[in-house]
DNA sequence: TATTGTTATACTCTATAACTATA
DNA sequence: TATAGTTATAGAGTATAACAATA
């Protein structure tokens, strides 16, 4: 009962609600820009700019699950919306006749070439304008390791079970 | 188009993509949190959250509207389920005949209280537990001036300089 | 038997537009 | 006319579970 403190301390509060707000309002307005300019979700930006990322521009659907945190299904279902635009390719895995391999197309390239830039203005014009260059070092530093550990602790096991003492 | 760098530097995307990771993951924790406890989605814990700081457990619907970012038929729904789940109780405004002041109950306010500890556990064990306090400090203190800034540059006009015929 | 991916389905959420009523 | 809120509706997105094929 009382080893779970009721409340964060104030500072902690206050560095959760902006992260929440900051990227909830980032967010809003990076979809907008995405849908305007390139009719994207931002997931469907996200599977695009990952397969970009990779020199061979493919990447296996497991892959691609992992990177984006939802489930198997929500794939499929994302990617065929990619396919059916033309922006992707579906091919078995040369090494795995189980796996599938998505491959960007050229248009798809070319897409993502005419989406990043407006995207990038987005993110710099209302996340970083406020911040001096060593401040963003300041903050990337920061999330690194939060980062890591949350990888390693995977939200699958979300609420960790009052750890302490145990239920 | 050229007057719109194609990138960010390495560290600015890094700390980007960290902090769309990083919060991505925490949302995906607490909602699964928030759903097993008190078969809550996030946004309808915000709003008996907001509704909890107030010193009168009330605030309008143009209030909440404020600070839940969505279209105000989006609120009336969420409003909805609450009230019909007798969380909350919606009244005409006494000063202003158009609003309607919604107010937290009992069941709100303790299935609020139900909540909150496992809520609170999810942060801490997964933002805050790879952190010195006083990297939660700086944190914050970086966090706030990108919010104020986001919040006087609204989403409305997410991508500046933008071209018309869209939508 | 375990893993990869798809399908079918059901449900939640969100936005737009039309509408009512008060200011 | 402008503002507060609701309703109707329509569409997108997600998760679960059952399924087929390969390892």
């Amino acid at each position: 009962m009382s080893d779970s403190p009721p409340s964060l301390n104030p500072v902690q509060l206050g560095a959760y609600f902006d992260l929440i707000e900051v990227t909830s309002l980032l967010r809003h307005a990076v979809e907008q820009q995405l849908r305007e300019t390139g009719d994207l979700s931002y997931v469907q930006f996200q599977l695009l700019a990952r397969l970009g990322d990779s020199p061979t521009g493919s990447h296996r659907m497991t892959d691609l699950a992992d990177g984006v945190v939802y489930s198997r299904s929500g794939l499929t279902y994302q990617v065929s919306l990619l396919e059916k635009e033309g922006l992707v390719v579906r091919a078995p895995s040369p090494d795995d006749e189980r796996g599938v391999t998505v491959t960007l197309t050229g248009a798809g390239r070319a897409l993502l070439a005419k989406v990043l830039p407006g995207h990038v203005e987005v993110v710099r014009s209302l996340l970083f304008a406020p911040l001096a260059s060593e401040d963003v070092e300041t903050l990337a530093g920061l999330l690194a390791p939060v980062r890591d550990h949350m990888r390693s602790a995977p939200p699958r096991s979300a609420a960790p079970r009052r750890r302490k003492g145990g239920a």
